[in-house]
RNA sequence: CGCGGGAUGGAGCAGCUUGGUAGCUCGUCGGGCUCAUAACCCGAAGGUCGUAGGUUCAAAUCCUUCUCCCGCAA
């Protein structure tokens, strides 16, 4: 075994960008195989009342004992990084761009960790976006960054089905694990520059941005398979809704009936066994876990058994 | 102190304004009917009404404290 590599590598100041969930795997791969010198995420938010949260990268950094660097705008906010004098800068779901400055300081390059087969979604939703627009497959790119969203040269991709069955949230933490894994591999190869680098063909690509509100709510108008995708690829976050009486009913899973009612798009239909009939223009969907607004997920029978008047069928959902 | 909703048997809710024996739709268990059933009928178990304190002859209900959950907004 040669040993000299990995020390190394192991003297590499490496500096990890990310912010979410999805990125703390692979911040996890890091350290588990590297020194991480510092950690830059986004500044603590409030939430509910006067709860504040912290980005599940600065837990795992702190939980570490790393330095992490919090900047309101990295835009501006950057020379403390560049003091450092990494190496590498790794990022992962970070939420802001990077600006040129700090883009050409490490020596072996700014590489971004993206869930999607770039040039196709680029942005910050591609996972979402991908099961909602109905792709069967997608996966991780490896690449280095330049100044614009999701562009700069592929080091390299690797694949992933997407199943009839899979939600944002599974497919999320599919895509987390294959982004560690991938990056763990191709890592010494940009490390001893022998990396490949492809540029992206940009007439080939489409966009996932952040989702709207508006994009989260349901459209009855739909087809049964478009409204299917909309409410797994919103779950478990930010979830997909719709109006019920005036008030917001998020829905977190569903199936697609054989049946064709007659009846109003967005007609209550039935209530059956395990959720509710709604009909839509090709037939007939039925939510089995729904959100009220201000309450917990419960299943819809449940929804339905709390309602003053149970007796729903041929009310209208907006 | 960003705005708002909520905490009541295993689940979802009503009751609170106008204090006075804990209610509804389900689920569970037992029995019945049925070729059969997720259907129907009969019966049973299961709740210190989120925490702590106060007012009162009496508090799920009125007042105050704290904790937790959720929607919106960031």
């Amino acid at each position: 075994m040669d040993f000299s590599n990995i020390k190394i590598e192991k003297e590499l100041q490496i500096v990890f960008m990310g912010t979410p969930e999805f990125a703390v795997p692979v911040l996890q791969g890091l350290l588990d195989n590297y020194k991480v010198r510092a950690v830059v995420t986004q500044p603590d938010r409030k939430g509910n009342h006067n709860q504040i949260t912290i980005s599940p990268i600065k837990k795992l950094a702190n939980d570490n004992a790393i330095l992490v660097l919090q900047p309101e705008k990295i835009k501006e906010d950057y020379q403390e990084i560049i003091n450092l004098k990494p190496d590498i800068i790794i990022t992962c779901a970070y939420g802001q761009i990077i600006p040129r400055e700090l883009l050409e300081c490490p020596r072996l390059g700014c590489i971004n960790v993206h869930a999607s087969l770039l040039p196709k979604l680029r942005g910050g939703a591609p996972i979402h976006k991908a099961i909602i627009e109905g792709h069967k497959k997608t996966g991780i790119t490896i690449m280095y960054m330049n100044t614009k969203m999701d562009e700069g040269d592929i080091i390299t991709q690797e694949e992933i089905d997407i199943l009839d069955t899979d939600t944002a949230s599974s497919l999320h933490n599919k895509l987390s694990l294959l982004g560690r894994d991938l990056l763990l591999k191709t890592l010494p190869s940009i490390i001893n520059g022998t990396n490949s680098r492809i540029k992206q063909d940009s007439s080939q690509a489409t966009y996932a941005f952040n989702i709207k509100k508006e994009e989260e709510r349901l459209n009855f108008n739909k087809t049964a398979r478009q409204v299917y995708n909309q409410i797994r690829g919103l779950n478990s976050w930010p979830g997909a809704y719709c109006i019920f009486e005036g008030k917001i009913l998020k829905v977190w899973e569903s199936y697609i009936t054989e049946n064709y009612p007659v009846g109003f798009n967005g007609e209550i239909t039935n209530i059956y066994k395990d959720g509710i009939g709604v009909k839509v223009s090709n037939g007939e969907i039925v939510f089995k876990v729904v959100q009220p607004e201000g309450k917990n997920k419960m299943d819809a029978i449940s929804f339905v058994n709390g309602l003053r008047d149970k007796n729903i069928v041929g009310k209208i959902l907006e």
